[in-house]
DNA sequence: TGGTACATGTAAGGGGTTACATGATTTC
DNA sequence: GAAATCATGTAACCCCTTACATGTACCA
């Protein structure tokens, strides 16, 4: 329910409206932690239910400020300090990737070179947006480095590996040809994709 | 919907019973892309309703053997070949740093070292794995070891990431008092945190 | 006065998790 | 005979996405 604990982040910082609210998560958070029109005005609802925010003012059409209360602030410092266990984590490019002996080698090579153009794109974005802030010694700008360092940096590690793993698809496929796709017929023993994706 | 492309991936290589794909999707697909016993039944008659499965087999304690169909080969393959828009990613960790001047520096570097040190504990556990595994040339090994690898990449860019991000906090953040969790006042500025995590 | 931006809300449906519920077969 | 394993199914609930629906204020 971490929607909940990134409403209780932003209006730590400052109250806002839900309007306010969804500008955020269509920009500075599109990429951490997006959410939509429908999802942030049901969870402020939800939230002043439950007495973790107030409307604090209200404006010109209808405009509702939330400011955060007290156990608003309480919640959002035990999210912080809380080590929740990790959610299940789902990669569709590696599902794919485990299915890729079902297709032509020189597909499977493109679908992973295509992969890493776009990950090099989304780094070089980064770069761009790294250079056009004006950062400074503040925890905001420390922080707000931290965050944006990690998305270089996989940005990075996806287009080496990407670059890394088309190479590893032989040129010449012809010895596979019966094996691919075909069952390995044993009662459960498990291809080696099988056991190599455990744990990824 | 790539539960649905999971089970005709698996089922592709061989036919199985939900029990069995159920193991499988509790064991190798793990981290791939998790399902539960609840999911997996209830799209295998999903998809056989659809025609893209068949029950092939039915044996003993009610056990029904599923087998893909022509119209669920070429559904899998489809899949495998169509570059649809990634999904919107989100990182319950990636939230907590960006609300990390809420809390006290220390257990801020506290947090991020205890990242880094699961994601090391990740990485050993694939180097471990990759020991285990008998590789070999043909295309299951060879898909099997990529996939491995972006795991292992992975593993090893949080954990250098998170040594580094530790080191970003100052070892003196009196200069932060203040400055730490209190608004920026301003109507709608945004600070620079806000602007660093776009296009992340 | 017409368009754009501001501003909030609801409804339907998909996919996922947890928990409940049941029964057959094998193994010790 | 008891316990573990095999084997399937259902119900409730949560979160998210898309689409529908409505109305106000500002600006050219």
């Amino acid at each position: 329910m971490s929607l909940r604990h990134a409403l209780l982040g932003l209006l730590d910082a400052r109250p806002a409206s839900g309007y306010d609210l969804l500008k955020t998560f269509e920009t500075s958070m599109a990429n951490v932690w997006p959410a939509t029109q429908s999802q942030v005005y049901g969870e402020l609802g939800r939230l002043t239910d439950a007495g973790l925010l107030e409307v604090s003012a209200e404006g010109a059409r209808g405009r509702k400020e939330y400011t955060i209360t007290d156990p608003g602030r309480a919640e959002l410092r035990t999210w912080l300090l809380a080590p929740e266990p990790p959610r299940p984590v789902r990669s569709e490019m590696l599902l794919r990737v485990f299915f890729l002996d079902r297709i032509a080698a020189d597909r499977a090579r493109a679908y992973l070179t295509a992969q890493g153009a776009a990950a090099e794109a989304r780094g070089a974005g980064l770069a761009a947006l790294e250079e056009s802030v004006p950062w400074d010694d503040g925890p905001l700008s420390t922080y707000g480095r931290i965050a944006l360092e990690y998305g270089k940096r996989q940005a990075a590690m996806q287009a080496s590996w990407a670059a890394w793993a088309a190479a590893q698809i032989p040129a010449d496929t012809s010895a596979w040809d019966g094996a691919t796709g075909g069952a390995p017929a044993g009662g459960g023993e498990g291809g080696a994709a099988d056991r190599a994706a455990e744990n990824q």
